[in-house]
DNA sequence: GTCGTTCTTGACTGTTTGGTCAAAAACGAC
DNA sequence: GTCGTTTTTGACCAAACAGTCAAGAACGAC
């Protein structure tokens, strides 16, 4: 019986090709999206050939899907963290500076995200008109109770998350712009902090109470 | 004589079916990116034949390269006119005011030039380390002088530039995300207005001094 | 070492894709 | 209508592509 490997590594092999390919299509994918990325790219990234590779993953669009799903929860659930028992300005901080981090240590997951998204979002519409959907509804309610009780000046709560998603993905996904405009700079210690810092800064004040 | 049409239409014809493609490709490329999209599915969305389309273009790249250059202009020019003589925050408005307007105008422009940057930017690097950079380099002057003058809070000028960047794109490149998440409102009346005033709120009040 | 299983690969196939070409159709100035 | 030019297309090609397969190599429990 020869039978494709499940899901769940049951070698090591499994466990450390399953791992490479991950990694390689994440590469690839984020670059050039489900279409334009080659399997034959994809295997050699991984440092294997192609029939090798297919017999982990049988098919181009089986691999991008694992690829989209371990990448999503990662991606997206930090959201969740926000505490409507918290202080709000700290609430937000921490959530910012997650995202900060995030697209700091995990940029492809982050281009992968929005090349998906460009792309129609055809493989994630469910969960995001779903999960995610109703993730957001309860921050947003949160949000607006911290507005109406004065702790949070006057915004549109939806408005404002998408303005923390786009300052703080804006780092990973136009990388290459932000590299071109400020030459070497971004790979200088330190050039991360003082993103935060200005993110932070600007994102707060214009969130706190006057 | 039978010679491929040049760049400048010289018939009716050639003008008219030049802007089809043109449009066309700005769809689908915005889509897919460069190798994601076909020639087939650009000629039917510009309602012709394969061979016909590369009568106009000859090459794929050329098709690409040509939609790419249209769309540059328009889409980071606006930079250009925060004037360095004008009260700052209402320089700022004016921008962001802008750049909201083109997200909403020109979706497919902004999405385009997202794909090109996630791709690692490698048609327009040479643009964005030269020109794109000394404009940016400029404006970030303006706005260290107005910060230095206490007439804005004290931010990175190149981040606060980003953060613009990031949250007025984001209505366009992220679309498909916002419309799963806010159902059919964002299709609605007063949607782009609600857009821009949450967006001018937020930002200027984080780059308003105190 | 033996043997069943897991892993790997070269050679292959059918399809899609970018691009060519010769010839036909439409255009437009006279 | 005539004729040179522009436009259009069906048929075609070579390369790239996703995916198959049979057979061999490596592994691991005994």
């Amino acid at each position: 019986m020869t039978d494709r490997p499940a899901d769940d590594a049951r070698t090591r092999i499994q466990a450390k090709n399953r791992e490479a390919i991950l990694a390689a299509g994440r590469e690839v994918f984020a670059r050039h999206g489900l279409r334009g990325a080659t399997l034959d790219e994809i295997a050699t990234t991984a440092g294997m050939s192609k029939p090798n590779m297919l017999y982990y993953f049988r098919r181009k669009s089986d691999l991008y899907k694992a690829v989209l799903e371990e990448v999503l929860a990662d991606w997206l659930s930090p959201l969740d963290a926000l505490d409507p028992e918290g202080d709000p300005i700290e609430e937000l901080r921490r959530y910012i500076s997650a995202k900060m981090a995030l697209s700091f240590t995990h940029p492809q997951a982050s281009r992968l995200f929005a090349g998906e998204i460009l792309a129609g979002a055809p493989h994630i519409e469910q969960y995001l008109s779903k999960d995610l959907k109703a993730i957001v509804e309860r921050k947003a309610k949160t949000i607006a109770t911290w507005v109406s009780e004065g702790r949070l000046a006057p915004i549109e709560p939806y408005h404002l998350i998408f303005a923390i998603w786009a300052v703080t993905q804006h780092y990973a996904d136009f990388d290459a712009q932000i590299g071109a405009i400020l030459g070497r700079q971004t790979k200088q210690t330190g050039f991360e902090d003082q993103a935060a810092q200005a993110v932070l800064t600007l994102l707060l004040r214009g969130a706190a109470p006057r």
